[in-house]
DNA sequence: TTGTACGCGTTATCAC
DNA sequence: GTGATAACGCGTACAA
């Protein structure tokens, strides 16, 4: 391996290694000439700045690292998206990390990210029923970190989230006016918080239009899909419900299909409702009423977040919290009148 | 920042720093009671070798670079995830690269990956257009380069692709079987390889079956949703197709669209069959006849590749291509009695 | 403005 | 089996 370093270019241009480093920062004195002659021998040798050398000198890796639940999901992409195209304007690199919603795979991620290779955090927890301590152990020296969407309520860290109560509030509501007496709710583990958060908006909904709030109208799904898939169809034929609110929009997609699989009809049997970014609802049969994150401004508010604490370096007069508003987006599939859009 | 330290582990364990070191490879010869000693101390004090300090003592950074197009793509998404799975087992991270169809950046990305930060990259190419030589220019010290799906002819790395050419033959065969003479074919880019091979197999499939190939019925579609809704919208009202075959399942949406507003329905009016990896292609209205990659695995095995040649260390009887199966599925938007599924 | 010299945290080599 | 030491490539005091 003859790859080109600081030293070999130094040597090539007679100039000392100070010299050449200084070109490539931008605060150092240096004169114009030199700078560019250096800069020109460096592209015609194709030289950089080894980044670990540097690294490891100034104590940071200009890198941010995400971690999600999952990656098959659209929103979990869009808020990825929005994340890279701010690290990036930053001059900052993203890891993914994806923990298919294991919590012990998250656990390990945080602490190999410890060991320097990351300045920061962005995440989107998975393990809410598990123990959160292990990322207080880490006492002052725990990197940077942000949350965004699936929180831990009992960390104190910044996180961007989304008006979930009141969207489900709404969403409830938005079935209720359409006439449904008999509604659902479909939550993948109603004791993790968002889906503890979207569950009360939704039973508050029911009180203020007093409807019952009957106990086993909270459908628990799983995060398989054969598993959904009967737990939905039993749903539907036991509970005889006549609307859905689903709090991810997996459980949606599984309602089509048992839908379309026991020929019930929707909106006319059973309305639904649900939390999705997906941007073609408009084109599923029937036409899927949404209630839309933000996800890639949640990406960037999330990222633009990290960078004001890495910033800030200590100052901690922060916002903790920025909640970004869900709208949502009437179809056919909660609709009384549905035609071919 | 008073972080922990080999030297502060070692002190702490009134023992030098190389053997510290030790208990954490898994060659060098140490004291089984010692090593366990040196790991609960370093567990307890939540030590970890610092990661850009290895990676410049051992000139290689654990870490694979991955640059996409785009992310909000179910096949981009599905295709990283592969990837981040077999990173992962081999104890490799990866960092993740948007170019947003844009050259420069890629060419941008290339070009900084070579400062030691990746061992290897994986690369679904966005420059077709313009000059690869680029990658060229590095030499020998090339770093290792997989491509995958969207590749350059002319450069020459291993690459990971499905049979683009044969499943368009048997798209656009499809669509004649299903009763289609007037068989459009919308592309991104026609002058990318991508979009050129499955050209080809509209063609040849047209010329098999005796239909006259006309310039016009190849519509080139671009990056911007608003144009391509113009542009479809022309096609359908100016060339009366009664088939579109899709080399890109955006267009496939947008024509479902532009059919939508134009009152044209799907498939009495038009068949249509595209290339996608939509998960819910079945439930959408009507639902989509696909060509669908294997994405995980085309991630999964470019990812595979890329350890190959690392492993490998120069020995270069390597497979330089490896060609997987696309699925047809055949659904409503082809079907010529289309009930409810 | 430029050069010298040291150290960032780690690991491989060579002693012992 | 363990310890001392040099080196990985770079950036910055400090000296010139």
């Amino acid at each position: 391996m003859d790859s080109i370093n600081i030293k070999k270019l130094a040597e090539a241009l007679n100039l000392s290694t100070s010299t050449i480093s200084r070109a490539f920062r931008d605060n150092s004195d240096i004169n114009a000439a030199t700078k560019t002659l250096i800069l020109e021998k460096a592209k015609e040798l194709n030289y950089q700045p080894n980044h670990y050398a540097s690294n490891l000198r100034e104590q940071k890796s200009k890198t941010i690292a995400v971690i999600v639940p999952e990656l098959a999901n659209n929103y979990f992409s869009q808020a990825i998206h929005g994340i890279e195209r701010v690290a990036r304007e930053n001059g900052y690199h993203i890891l993914i990390y994806v923990t298919d919603d294991d919590y012990s795979k998250e656990v390990n991620f945080i602490n190999h990210l410890h060991n320097g290779r990351a300045d920061g955090i962005i995440m989107s927890v998975s393990g809410e029923a598990n123990d959160h301590n292990y990322l207080n152990k880490f006492g002052a020296n725990r990197l940077p970190l942000v949350f965004f969407d699936r929180v831990y309520e009992d960390i104190e860290t910044p996180r961007i989230i989304t008006n979930d109560y009141k969207s489900s509030f709404l969403a409830t509501e938005h079935l209720i006016e359409q006439g449904c007496k008999r509604i659902s709710y479909l939550v993948v583990n109603k004791s993790l918080s968002i889906g503890k958060t979207r569950m009360q908006g939704y039973i508050d909904a029911l009180a203020k239009h007093n409807l019952p709030f009957e106990e086993q109208l909270i459908v628990d799904c799983s995060n398989s899909y054969e598993e959904n898939s009967v737990i939905i169809k039993n749903a539907l034929t036991q509970l005889k419900p006549d609307g859905f609110f689903a709090s991810v929009e997996r459980l949606a997609f599984a309602t089509y299909y048992a839908c379309y699989n026991l020929n019930i009809s929707i909106p006319e049997d059973l309305k639904i409702i649900s939390f999705s970014s997906l941007e073609i609802a408009p084109l599923l049969n029937p036409s899927l009423t949404t209630i839309t994150q933000p996800a890639t401004e949640i990406g960037t508010e999330a990222a633009k977040m990290l960078f004001k604490i890495l910033d800030a370096n200590g100052l901690k007069n922060l916002p903790s919290e920025v909640v970004l508003e869900s709208k949502i987006i009437m179809r056919n599939s909660t609709s009384n009148s549905p035609e071919k859009p």
